[in-house]
RNA sequence: GGCCCGUUCGUCUAUCGGUUAGGACCUCAGGUUUUCAUCCUGGAAAGAGGGGUUCGAUUCCCCUACGGGCUACCA
């Protein structure tokens, strides 16, 4: 069977990681089957809709690689649809009006304390069409003073299905006449959401598990309406790195890892960090999914061919964000030397300037597997650019003065062996046997020179790359310093 | 408080009644390497607790504990 699926998140704020993941567990359902994707926006409550907030869900699916085949559809500009199909529950007598102030309720539950409910036992004492008269009833209708609530029948046993737990059952009876139009006029979350996915031909419902408890509400509203339901999936929480809770903003900016796919305002998202959008797809695919198949690298179409959501997760999930990382570094490594390139578009400047696009790829292929992140790119390949800035003092330290002294004079002295790199390496080993000095030291010396700290990819294809005159260069900048 | 969902190494997870409880991240110890990283080898590390059912429970059932969610004219 084609799924349709849709992703429908409200633009109350930026997407951030949850949503993300929701979205994609949407897409390999839907495309899974060969089915379709689709964006549902649901602004219906515009006090709360905020400026930018689509923009930033639209561009973060755009660079996840989460192509949306239709829509967005945005619920604000449907409301005579919602209304058409409330005035079919009014009819049934399924809904009825109510005209409660918020005082009203506020007291009313006060006085109820916690277990206050708005239903049947309740609802005669309250102030809608059960209790206020005719007359009052349409005037206050005419003038659009009211809300329209769900009547939820008593003692009623309603079951209801998820994909992921299977067979719920829940009691009507501790449920409430839920409101399902406001007053002013826009539907609450409950009756947009069926109206629409059942409108929009929807089979498969992929969302948080906070929308657990409101499935007894949305099985009714399918019963009322006369519709089948689709399929429920109620995806797991990812749950904050450490302590208790659910991963929210403040936390990931103390554990210092983004939370968002693109940027929002001045906080980077993953994209900023220097991941690739298959390396963020993998590691929220793998948090909540696991296949039999123990494997961790994925690719999008490898997600889309081994996804199955009878293996999705029932318990929620920590974010980790090391884990994260080592899966992108997964993806980097295996990524053509081209796309890491134009991952950095000053480094790829500056590099093919000076060599030429072949051989900044080939660069690139030296540094390729040291990648965890695509900010690591101009780090790397800052050594092929220019001279090092500064010199790591303490591993100067480490070494000895004297020996890098010597060390960098032989090769001063020595400079026409700075051509042959690997001659140059042969006479370093005599140097260093005759003068009582480790071969260890000899190449971090020169290592220092050249790169200004003492990690980085092969010293003998830097020279190689960079050439004798600029390491020659760089050796005696070093000399100068010491 | 009430209702609902959940609970295997520190973390993400495999196991669909019989396993030395497997893998990955992290971590530790070796090895490769000119350094760092990568990479390779190895180690440490888990079934919340208590009752059942069963010849046998991590696996099925119940209770407790703990964690999470919901409890708005928000989604």
């Amino acid at each position: 069977m084609r799924e349709r699926a849709r992703f429908a998140p409200s633009p109350t704020g930026p997407l951030h990681i949850g949503g993300v993941r929701t979205a994609l567990f949407n897409y390999l359902i839907a495309k899974k089957s060969g089915g379709k994707f689709i964006l549902r926006i649901e602004d219906t409550d515009s006090k709360r809709t905020v400026d930018g907030a689509e923009k930033h869900i639209i561009d973060s699916l755009e660079w996840l690689g989460l192509n949306v085949d239709e829509g967005p559809i945005r619920q604000s500009n449907r409301s005579s649809l919602y209304k058409k199909q409330v005035d079919k529950l009014l009819k049934q007598e399924n809904a009825y009006y109510a005209f409660d102030s918020q005082e009203d309720l506020d007291s009313a539950r006060e006085a109820g304390g916690k277990d206050f409910k708005y239903n049947v036992k309740t609802r005669m004492g309250l102030n809608n069409s059960f209790t206020v008269s005719e007359e009052e009833r349409k005037k206050r209708v005419e003038e659009g003073r009211y809300v329209v609530r769900l009547a939820i029948p008593e003692n009623k046993k309603i079951s209801a299905y998820d994909e992921i737990r299977g067979e719920l059952t829940f009691d009507s009876n501790e449920l409430e006449d839920k409101v399902i139009l406001k007053s002013d006029g826009m539907p609450t979350y409950h009756l947009a959401n069926v109206v629409d996915d059942n409108d929009m031909k929807i089979t498969s419902v992929v969302r948080g598990e906070e929308w657990l408890s409101s499935l007894p509400v949305h099985y009714l509203l399918y019963e009322f309406f006369g519709w089948i339901p689709p399929k429920f999936y109620h995806l797991p929480l990812i749950l904050k790195t450490g302590g208790a809770g659910k991963l929210s903003k403040r936390d990931a900016d103390e554990q210092e890892h983004p939370i968002f796919a693109v940027k929002w305002k001045d906080s980077n998202g993953f994209k900023e960090h220097g991941f690739v959008p298959e390396g963020l797809n993998n590691y929220l695919a793998l948090l909540g999914w696991s296949n039999k198949e123990e494997k961790e690298k994925y690719t999008m179409e490898e997600l889309v061919e081994s996804f199955n959501y009878g293996e999705i997760n029932k318990s929620g999930a920590r974010f980790d964000f090391k884990k994260a990382l080592w899966i992108n570094h997964l993806h980097l490594k295996d990524l053509d030397s081209k796309r890491i390139l134009d991952l950095s578009e000053q480094t790829k400047k500056l590099l093919v300037e000076r060599y030429g696009e072949p051989k900044a790829i080939e660069i690139v292929e030296l540094v390729k597997e040291r990648l965890n992140t695509s900010k690591d790119i101009d780090k790397e390949l800052s050594v092929f650019i220019k001279q090092p800035k500064e010199i790591n003092a303490s591993a100067i330290e480490k070494i000895n003065r004297e020996v890098i002294f010597s060390v960098l004079n032989f090769c001063k002295l020595n400079s026409e062996l700075i051509n042959s790199p690997f001659e140059l390496k042969n006479e370093l080993m005599k140097f260093g046997a005759e003068n009582d000095i480790s071969f260890g030291n000899i190449m971090k010396t020169l290592r220092l020179s050249l790169v200004g700290s003492l990690s980085g990819p092969d010293l003998f294809k830097i020279i190689d790359f960079i050439g004798p005159e600029e390491t020659l260069q760089r050796i005696e900048n070093l000399i100068k310093k010491i």
